[in-house]
DNA sequence: AAGTGGTCTAGACCACCGC
DNA sequence: CGGTGGTCTAGACCACTTC
């Protein structure tokens, strides 16, 4: 039902084609496997050799990939990469698991900004927020408890759909998601959260708190998330700075 | 005739000096302050423009500052700053918050690979290997029970020191640590684990488990461990694919 | 010694932002 | 419109691995 505006569609560069095709041969082959050399490519794409870097730097951040100096690119192992670490809302997180996401609302509506919240959004407290309390379930399977806050000055109110991605929807209204800080931690249920969970009181939980934040570095959002401990867990690759 | 890099020390390369040079600069900027352009960074320090966004790429990835296209290079939010992952062990995650680590080894020796292990290490089931099972304090509260298996054909057994940083001593080995793949959950204490953390049994601990990786790809650890719930928290930085 | 990825240069044009 | 970051080229030399 989406009206896609041009911002949606954009040319892709060379370096994203280049990538695209390579990920499809990186996928065909085993780990650890020897790929083309960077000159063997730009002679094979007639590309110059900044571009075929930067199409296999793609590739190495998503893992797929890695570089040994002096020697070559290399396939990386398959473990690797399902464990690469993406921004995506809960919809998007159980898809990619193999399970159906569904929702139920418990609670929705404006809230003034608790001195906090507003801390952490960083706007002055009492700014008007969109609060949404949901039960997130996975094939029909009680999975986590969100609470999210948004700045309700950056949302256009009446025209969230809350069966659809929040985040799709936000960047419809130019509102482009960029980076978030997250806190992990664990928890015992209480009474409350055990019984929307289906668990039993004092059960461990995974608490995701995050604040989300706009390429130009505004916070926009506020959620706190509890998983079930025994149903969830949070998967990440981390690579060393150094 | 070139002359030969000693003992290991790498000279820094100008996009690494460069990008030194800036973060000083950033840091005594108030965020969403405007940088200096590439332009005028180029002529200032006398580099190609390919050079200087490199070392802008590194803030970048720091999360010290963002690019507007169109527009220019900003400072960002110190919010972001302090969350940017690194693959770091106990005792430097510990010195980062502030607080002076410390360990007591509960049980330390050779196993052979039990099957599940094997498989996660990449290694026949059977192959011998290392293993250390260390309790962790934090200003000499528990903070954390860690369970480590090594490779022990890759390490030097002889001479490893338990009182000092584990990667440390395995760079020095030539075992250089460059991804790791974490799985995050949360589970309640069973006893013994509760009475060596000093918690109620039950209680919400934080699960972290890690396979890391060198340069090639190969796999050398396999670590469990279990933080207090009540005390640690897990803070990353996510970037959007896009 | 040959070949690889890592760094670096000095240009060029494009897409986008703000005036 | 001028200025910004984003992309891209065609070279060059260096550090490292491999033989």
């Amino acid at each position: 039902m989406t009206a896609r505006t041009e911002n949606g569609l954009r040319r892709p560069t060379k370096y994203e084609q280049l990538a695209n095709i390579l990920e499809q041969r990186v996928r065909s082959r085993a780990p650890n496997d020897l790929l083309e050399t960077e000159r063997e490519l730009l002679e094979e794409f007639g590309v110059s050799r900044a571009t075929v870097r930067q199409a296999l730097q793609l590739l190495i951040r998503k893992g797929l990939v890695y570089n040994v100096q002096g020697s070559g690119t290399y396939v990386a192992d398959p473990e690797m990469v399902t464990k690469t670490l993406r921004l995506t809302g809960f919809s998007e997180d159980m898809r990619q698991r193999g399970l159906e996401p569904a929702s139920c609302v418990l609670s929705q509506g404006r809230t003034a900004a608790p001195s906090e919240v507003a801390a952490k959004l960083e706007i002055p407290p009492g700014e008007p927020l969109l609060r949404i309390r949901r039960l997130r379930l996975a094939d029909d399977v009680p999975m986590a408890l969100e609470d999210v806050f948004l700045v309700a000055a950056l949302v256009d109110v009446e025209e969230l759909d809350y069966r659809r991605s929040l985040y799709e929807q936000l960047r419809e209204q130019g509102v482009k998601a960029a980076r978030a800080a997250q806190t992990i931690d664990a928890v015992n249920l209480g009474a409350e959260e055990a019984r929307h969970l289906d668990q039993a009181v004092g059960s461990a939980a995974l608490r995701v708190r995050r604040v989300t934040f706009t390429g130009r570095g505004q916070p926009f959002e506020l959620a706190e998330t509890l998983y079930r401990g025994d149903r969830y867990s949070f998967d990440i690759m981390v690579e060393v700075a150094e």
